[in-house]
DNA sequence: ATTGGCACTCGGAACCGGCGAGTGCCAGGA
DNA sequence: TCCTGGCACTCGCCGGTTCCGAGTGCCAAT
């Protein structure tokens, strides 16, 4: 069905159409790569290609696009990803390593990917519920509200205040935040609703009330509600080639990145840190994005499953090779850093 | 010069243009308007506004269009701040009442913001120098290296590590957080440096080095990096019209919205929260906004300066009093929940 | 199986003419 | 002096027509 010509010339409409954004044709195919037969040859095999809805022609004699599935192949089949010019690590190390907090790998991270790619880059902060407490801070605003300050072991931190229902002096906060760290610090966050649950019994009657408000918060703030947060960059991309790859309007495009649930769920399937997910066109869970393509990995990894996603976002003719190489890259980088911070 | 019917004409021209995003011409304009005069008469009158640069024709033998200087007389003379519906108001109170922290208040404002004016939605953080110092937490890390939590009265947190050069132990951490606490909670940032340049000197010997080193990062980060943030929505809003609004491309005008530079220029000369400063086309700082108007203005005064800017930008083409209607409103709920909150 | 030849298709550019919205100007009237 | 109706003129837009050529599918020959 698919012999080793077809592919090669499969990959070469996929290459051709990339670089130049025009249809291609048997002749000018012929004339770019060394496929060794004539064009007519080759219009067979585009004829069979088309057949298995590989590529298709906007209209009757034009040349052909790869259509969704055909990406597909090429991307399952025949890329390999491309590593990226030595030129391009030193400026993800020397751009990456002048980071001085979470929010700033983050940022520089986002802006990074833009530029390396020309895409819209997506950068998922570490994920709440697989990080570890580090410390738990209670700092009293007057006499009857705390602020709880939660650090995590990747930097995020995570605030909000609560109202006490009895009045607590400075040395019985003291005392609470000693009995929360004592018991969570260390601990994942997952498992803080069990380890947390006994607390109001341990204390004294009279912070009970306080204790159990405060826990409450915790627990409904940073368990309850993981609140993965999402930065964005580079959709200025977006309208890069003009209405060439977004036709109908870029419009839905931006509003699907506005819906943070979208953006989510383009991470959610990501398990490991190790391979490259590449999400093409009508494959995408998201009408808006139809036309797109999303490149995304995991980073952070720690043996087992991934702190968090990353990835890139842009039109479904894109330079997959390239893309899934920087994505890589950038990737990789981001989790030693963390690593070592 | 500019007699009452000049004006009113040209009232007439932005509103209609505004609405229907089509040239506009003598007749229609005396159909749609109560103007009391022949179209002939609008003709003369047309042709001294565009005399003056008011107006301009896209084309000869097309209706006529506001430049940037007739919207800007429209804006200072001829438009009242619309109020909002009490619709509009109670969707305000409701939306940004369910906050639960500064993250969820700036977050559900610029979102809120997007929705009611249907254009790109701006909101500052609360300036890091005009805020107060209300804690400043030490975390211990390991024996060298501890974790300096700042909270402000506005609610922000800002957190950096520290390589100590001498190991501290647990207790001399407290020693020094108590130390920093009792000179700098409740100052505002910007007498912070004054507040703790002797601190050094009054501290034991042993400490020296590390108190140092702390103070040294407290102050980078927190006063000589004041990392103004801002946040975006509604970026899908560029797109609303097709291409009618933005003729070019809306690249420049995304690329703009991505240099916080840009963005914080534009709050940078906002000095009270009363007045809602307006900023059309050519007016803009940054080419890629000459096409574009920003509407802003501060919010969360208390008394003097406000603690930081929002806003919203869109096409030039923009219903103006509406608009600024809604900037200020919203302004005025996130000032009120903040000095609760 | 591959290839050169050939007739065919059809989108896009270029051209053209008519329509009509809108203008500027002018002469007459309040 | 200002307003108004009338009128000739301009020019962008729209629909129709033509023409060109890239690209195709098919077929007979190798």
């Amino acid at each position: 069905m698919l012999d080793d010509r077809k592919l090669s010339v499969l990959r070469a409409i996929v290459e051709d159409y990339v670089s130049t954004n025009e249809p291609v044709g048997s002749k000018t195919l012929v004339d770019r790569h060394q496929l060794g037969v004539s064009p007519a040859t080759v219009r067979n095999d585009m004829a069979a290609l088309e057949e298995d809805g590989y590529i298709t022609q906007p209209h009757t004699s034009a040349g052909r696009v790869p259509t969704d599935k055909g990406y597909r192949l090429f991307v399952d089949r025949m890329s390999s990803v491309k590593p990226l010019s030595s030129a391009e690590r030193r400026a993800i190390e020397s751009f990456l390593g002048g980071a001085v907090d979470l929010d700033d790998v983050v940022g520089r991270t986002v802006r990074l990917l833009a530029q390396l790619t020309h895409q819209v880059a997506v950068v998922q902060y570490p994920s709440l519920t697989r990080s570890s407490v580090r410390h738990l801070e209670l700092v009293p605003i007057s006499s009857t509200r705390v602020l709880v300050v939660l650090i995590t072991d990747t930097g995020r931190v995570e605030q909000r205040s609560v109202d006490l229902p009895d009045p607590l002096s400075e040395d019985e906060v003291a005392d609470l935040r000693t009995r929360f760290n004592s018991r969570i610090a260390g601990a994942r966050l997952a498992d803080a609703p069990a380890k947390l649950s006994d607390l109001p019994e341990a204390v004294p009657p009279t912070l009970r009330a306080d204790v159990t408000a405060v826990t409450a918060t915790v627990l409904e703030t940073l368990v309850e509600k993981p609140e993965e947060r999402v930065v964005l960059a580079g959709t200025a991309n977006l309208a890069r080639t003009g209405a060439l790859d977004f036709p109908r309007t870029i419009r839905p495009v931006l509003e699907a990145l506005e819906e943070q649930v979208v953006l989510l769920r383009l991470f959610g399937e990501i398990t490991d840190a190790q391979t490259v997910r590449v999400s093409i066109g009508e494959e995408n869970p998201h009408e808006g994005l139809w036309t797109a393509s999303v490149v995304a990995t995991g980073y952070g990894s720690e043996g087992d499953e991934p702190l968090a996603g990353l990835g890139v976002l842009g039109p479904t003719r894109m330079d997959y090779p390239g893309t899934m190489g920087a994505v890589r890259a950038v990737a990789r980088y981001v989790g030693q850093i963390l690593a070592e911070g």
